[in-house]
DNA sequence: ACCCAGTTTGGAACGTTGTTCCAGACATGT
DNA sequence: ACATGTCTGGAACAACGTTCCAAACTGGGT
């Protein structure tokens, strides 16, 4: 049995994939550099790690490990919660999105759908729903909160080249394009340009999130 | 001004990509692949495209532009009618999902996002309502058919390895595993398991459309 | 104290990818 | 016919994921 000082464990791995994913996001994240910082070569990772898939996932479960406990409340209250815990997780880690936007999911994902679901049947939905619902709202938090994280690595990269690039400035010229759209042809986009200019992603999201609850509410049998 | 009978066009290029993406996948489109297939070489292909990440842009708004066309109908109608020619057209070509769910949406996505705002401006919904409607109406949209082309290729997979596992195999095998879960700790998984089994995945999403619907509906001012 | 068997390491090497480079082939206006 | 700008095709480069293997290390039996 080893237990060197410098042990490299496949914890001690994911921990450093998870700090780098973070930095450079999932193209940032190569065998190579992850052996320069563990100081060590790319065949003493693929001893811990079997694949990057692999390495990928695990470092997805590490991150949603922690970033899912909910305070007991009403269960629109705990799947908002859930949902805002999941949104602020892929906002810190981007790369997040990537892995959840593609199904199927598995481990602690499935464990978060879970838990949405046991919400899903606390409010009283027909069990032939409850599938379809609990699916829509892992849909659309998994896919609202991706769309954030390419926005906010788009304004990073943006960022890297003219440093002066806020985010805000980013979505007025996004906003500024869609104005400038013939509203003949764009309507809806050049109506709403103002509204993509000063909404609150959080605020958007959560907004998202109560409508598809207000579906699901429609689905109860009336009392 | 070139006018030789082998001429290789901008178009002929995206045609042939994807062409390769419907039989391959993603992975399965290299610039070596595709010079074969065109005969010829790797420089002739980067003269008409930049990149492979315009490639795949001009890819996705070929493959978009022709299911996109909508029968007039009720506001709700015409909605589920644009879900379902997107549906369908990820379900054809999964590579799109990939290129979709990580906005942000441009030219012909672009186009269909206009078009589900229409829509939603037509059901009467609040100005202050139209971004989030639209947006969570869209997510859903390219989420769901995502999952569902993760679903199929990881299918196409498996039977590769083995040639009997249909999909029907594949989702009791993972309806089997759900139900094999502790119902003490997945106690919803556990249940609705069955459901999983024997779901319809283009009823099952348009279920999923109709929930949003109903959630939009009860954002309009009654009357 | 030694050595052996098993575990773990680190770096070289392989095949494939996106991309760049450039010498030459082609078509056209003079 | 020749010069010019357009277009081609294949060689070359750097970087990637992955495999391979000789060496270093560890703990247990003699």
């Amino acid at each position: 049995m080893a237990n060197r000082t410098d042990a490299l464990s496949r914890e001690r791995i994911v921990a450093t994939a998870v700090q780098m994913l973070d930095a450079t996001g999932e193209e940032g994240l190569t065998f190579r550099a992850l052996s320069a910082q563990l100081k060590t070569g790319a065949g003493a990772i693929y001893w811990h790690v079997a694949n990057k898939s692999e390495l990928l996932d695990a470092a997805t479960d590490a991150v949603l490990a922690g970033a899912t406990t909910v305070a007991e409340a009403a269960p629109e209250a705990e799947i908002r919660a859930l949902a805002l815990g999941l949104f602020d997780a892929i906002d810190v880690h981007p790369w997040l999105a990537g892995q959840l936007a593609q199904g199927p999911w598995k481990s602690e994902a499935l464990r978060i759908f879970e838990r949405l679901g046991q919400r899903v049947q606390a409010l009283g939905v027909p069990a032939p729903a409850q599938f379809t619902s609990a699916t829509a709202l892992m849909i659309f938090i998994v896919g609202a909160a991706a769309q954030n994280a390419a926005n906010a690595s788009n304004a990073a990269k943006i960022r890297a080249a003219q440093p002066d690039a806020s985010r805000t400035a980013m979505l007025a010229v996004e906003s500024a394009a869609w104005e400038g759209l013939d509203p003949g042809d764009y309507p809806f986009l050049h109506d709403i340009a103002g509204q993509l200019r000063e909404h609150d992603d959080r605020e958007q999201f959560l907004a998202g999130v109560d409508l598809i609850l207000a579906g699901i509410a429609a689905l109860r049998p009336q009392a």
